[in-house]
DNA sequence: TATATTTGTTTCAACGTTTGAACAAAAATA
DNA sequence: TATTTTTGTTCAAACGTTGAAACAAATATA
């Protein structure tokens, strides 16, 4: 049971009395080499059981075929369904995904930046965590010549390639939808107005107010990191306020959660004396009752736009193409806990 | 903006007048080498901003200090954590970790063995696709002599390193307290019995039932992929027994999610007239209405022993260190779903 | 003082693959 | 037949790092 020796493209030259190089030409289909070799290297190869050594080759191509993937966690659909995506579109281009959990920590997302960077990947897609808010390690990704992609939890400031929905005009969507559904006091638990995304959101649901007529009172926005805690925390807060509200637009799945929760612990009716929205349409919204009303992020168009973006910049690597910013289209998906009327 | 040449070990050897041979052993703290040297080196290389070419290092030492971290879907709490740990406990070692995402697929998890092997994994921790049966892949990382883990999802035959919880006594545990609970008919949406989790489960159930005198029925036991509509297909089936059960026993939690949807669609008192019992005690299981009983599978420790069994395998690779097959205790976390008394 | 040991460094080959240049043989063209 | 072109291969160097062996200088031991 000893370490088996691993075939290389020497042994497989050996046996066939050719050289080394002849071989490699071989196995990459190169022109000049006859069909005759080719088959015959490709028999023996078989044989032999040869793999290639992909860090030799990497290390002579200067290219690792290597891309790392940084989410802030893999434990939603949102962000799982879109590795899933950006691993098909770059397997298929001999690509292979290295992903890395931020765990929404500004220092794992940065040692996650070293480790990927230590490991020569081609090119990195991220999502920034909630914490973060320095950019340094993303520079120091860009200062190294390195395609960096940002989706969903993007920054303007780094003048990268981003994709994205367009979270002002979801927002739009949200208040015009609980408008209609004669809601006129709406609280919005809000993500931290650092990160871009929840900015957005936070700017699309003020103009909607006003577009509707409605005050906007600063004590019905609460920002936060929009985990079932914050939503309970939000929730309570908001249900001590002399004047409550009569909608919850909560810019996560998960606070919308905590919310319900705490609701629900209050015998408050959802919809009717509460109505509640939340973003991202993870799939619990459609099964906890009431079900949530939640906004649709097309997750799977996300990754797959992300990981073709970045496969045009590894092949155009200094052409200097316009930079992208992505915005596809947000669908808000109506469910029990907003549908007041019939 | 022209891509920077990247700084190298002989650049530092250069500016210092020195070989690089000197300050490759001077940065891997080699004792022959003398302090002046070595904070010299550490000093130029910090001003060039020197990061050590990990392919260089790896082809040459043979080893490439990534490990791949085969799952299923990370779209869960229960394997989201476990990478968690394993990259928290590997990344200390100086290992880097390469998630690969089986989707529950034997094709997607052939292919994802294939690219760890293609990227020189040192080692690799998995935990088997549902419809995997063929081992043939895994035989594969063995006959390379590449250490292998497997967890959760493993498979008696493959003979190798194995972490996961006593599926048998959970089981056990399960069925005690729903006679607790005075139920007599418990039915069990099962996993396919090929798994050996699954496999053990189903045995743990029939032999509690035994214990407590209660009888065996065949029809009040369905294999399947333990997905939401898998859960919803069961439930129906069951309620179109003439003898329906008292309660239902699902091996996951999402299964058990899909019956209570369709127990609840059919305004059936849970755990009234039917108890419901999960498996993996994912979050959603204390946030949905009743909340539902489920197991805890400690996946933090799993995640914490699987990746130090592989760093015991990487540290002493030809030492016969007897097979380990690490046995964790689950709890049985009880909720509404199954409490009958008060 | 002669010899042995330690210290700090260099030399050199290797890891497995790739690639441009060189080359010989075969085929095509004049 | 002489020359050019094409075809199929070999040669040699390179990618960046490492580690065993060689070596010289400094220090310790006899």
């Amino acid at each position: 049971m000893a370490t088996k020796k691993k075939t290389t493209i020497k042994d497989i030259a050996n046996v066939l009395g050719i050289t080394p190089s002849a071989v490699s030409k071989a196995l990459s289909n190169h022109p000049r080499i006859s069909d005759k070799t080719k088959t015959a290297v490709l028999q023996i190869a078989q044989n032999l059981n040869y793999q290639p050594n992909h860090l030799a080759s990497a290390l002579r191509k200067g290219k690792s075929n290597l891309v790392g993937v940084i989410i802030p966690k893999a434990n939603s659909h949102f962000f799982s369904s879109i590795i899933e995506k950006i691993e098909e579109v770059l397997n298929e281009k001999g690509y292979n995904v290295i992903i890395a959990q931020s765990n929404e920590s500004y220092k794992k997302e940065c040692k996650s930046i070293d480790a990927l960077l230590y490991t020569q990947v081609d090119g990195i897609i991220a999502s920034m965590a909630n914490e973060t808010v320095k950019l340094d390690y993303y520079e120091k990704i860009k200062s190294k010549g390195i395609p960096l992609i940002l989706f969903d939890r993007g920054e303007n400031d780094l003048n990268v390639d981003y994709v994205g929905i367009d979270d002002y005009l979801s927002s739009h969507l949200v208040i015009e939808h609980l408008v209609e559904q004669g809601c006129k006091r709406i609280a919005h638990i809000a993500g931290f107005s650092h990160t871009r995304i929840y900015k957005n959101r936070i700017r699309g649901y003020r103009d909607a107010l006003e577009k509707f007529g409605l005050p906007i009172e600063e004590s019905l926005i609460i920002e936060s990191n929009l985990r079932i805690e914050d939503g309970r925390r939000i929730m309570n807060q908001l249900l001590g306020l002399k004047n409550r509200p009569d909608a919850v637009y909560a810019a996560g799945d998960y606070a919308a959660l905590g919310a319900l929760q705490v609701l629900q612990e209050n015998h408050i009716n959802v919809p009717e004396d509460i109505a509640l929205v939340g973003f991202t349409n993870e799939p619990f919204t459609s099964l906890v009752t009431p079900s949530i009303t939640s906004v649709e992020q097309h997750s799977e168009q996300i990754g797959k736009v992300a990981a073709e973006t970045l496969l045009m910049r590894l092949d155009s690597p200094n052409e200097k193409v316009s930079l992208n910013k992505l915005i596809l289209p947000a669908e808000l998906i109506i469910r029990s806990s907003s549908k007041k009327l019939a």
